[in-house]
DNA sequence: ATTGCGTTCATACGGCCGTTTAATATTGAC
DNA sequence: GTCAATATTAAACGGCCGTATGAACGCAAT
């Protein structure tokens, strides 16, 4: 039974780091000690496997979602008091600290943006009931806080708010490099050492999105 | 000499749609109607169509992104009188209106997403210099207009921006039907018909973005 | 001890991959 | 018309892919 773990383990270690196109069944099952046809016992095939693994990565993310969310609406005793930088937190903390919810961090959000491009953009049906709920909610909640917006200006503001995110953590080291180097680097793509701060990565994109989401009343921002 | 061209137009379409690396040489050829060696003799192989491919779609995109601006310096005569709309814009519409600077729209983000996860976020080395142009004219005219910020918050900022407005074309449309769908839909992921309306959404981010921008100094924002 | 079942194993299969080769066709300068 | 340079072609190469197969193994229940 011991298996099934490993595999599951190496499998999303590789995906993240290599994309799902470009590992093989064989990488796989090499990587995690086990015999190469394991995968197609245990999970069918290659699929299953990957969607196996999204749903193991996405699902965590969508409960502490919720969780962070009620937490905060019974630490302020009510939706109606919550503070709009609590909601986004709630909403973008689990992106970003996913091993706060048991999601090995670094990797997740470049699995699951590979995820969502390789397969057009279709959540694997095993998460997107939990994924749909998430979303519902938070338009609700948003909907008490932000009563003049209409939830489709909620759900567009959610997604951007998701973006700046995703697409930093990708883009962010490289964004800064381009910046400061003024042709100076001789060969290109050199990894940069210094590792971006997360915890300030999280504040930087709330604080980003919370003014986006206040902007059209200029004065719902609290805190 | 037309091969050449056929093989970039049916690249291109191929890899928007289905990816890089799940797109064969041969997929290619068939469809540019050319023999499966002209990629080799052209190209020098897979790799070199692939960077050629993002080449003839982030050149343009980059330029374009410089003569909107300039464009837009020009017309308000001088850099400091610049509304930070006009600026985003310069840098954001290129994003969603591709075709105004000859680029294919509607494949175009998917691409590049595509390419700049599969390659590990590094950016062509072809297209590396004028990628870095662009990021630090922007970064300059934004500093003329919000000298209180650093241009570390500015590159941050703009990757935001950036990333919103990509997020958005993909899953903006699934998270609309997430959000209203009280699980009607029988089975899942079906198509919408409607399509988002591009020149909405961009004025959306920008406005999005305008405010995160905006939001550290409470005044800066005009218009 | 043996039966039955879930699991793991080594191995083989057909298929598509990217690239190469050598022959042929096309072109343009002289 | 000749000839070299460029471009296209058909065919083949070795290699890795995902999957299927049937035998071997572990182990509880009988």
């Amino acid at each position: 039974m011991n298996t099934r773990e490993q595999i599951l383990e190496a499998a999303w270690e590789l995906y993240s780091d290599r994309g799902f196109e470009d590992v093989s069944v064989r990488d796989v099952t090499t990587a995690a000690g086990v015999n190469l046809a394991s995968v197609s016992y245990h999970f069918g095939g290659k699929e299953g496997l990957m969607q196996e693994t999204v749903k193991r990565c996405m699902n965590p993310i969508n409960s502490y979602r919720i969780q962070l969310l009620e937490q905060a609406i019974a630490k302020y005793g009510g939706a109606e008091k919550l503070p709009l930088r609590s909601i986004l937190e709630a909403f973008m903390r689990p992106l970003v600290m996913p091993e706060e919810c048991g999601v090995q961090s670094g990797l997740m959000l470049r699995l699951v943006a590979r995820y969502l491009i390789e397969s057009d953009y279709a959540i694997p049906s095993v998460s997107r009931d939990l994924y749909t709920e998430a979303f519902q909610i938070f338009v609700k909640t948003l909907l008490v806080r932000l009563p003049h917006l209409t939830p489709e200006t909620l759900v567009k503001h959610i997604v951007f708010a998701s973006g700046s995110v995703v697409y930093y953590h990708g883009l962010g080291k490289l964004a800064l490099q381009l910046s400061r180097s003024s042709s100076v680097s001789g060969d290109a793509n050199e990894q940069n050492a210094e590792e971006i701060d997360r915890e300030q990565m999280l504040c930087d994109v709330i604080e980003f999105a919370m003014h986006g989401f206040g902007g059209d009343t200029h004065g719902a921002v609290d805190a």
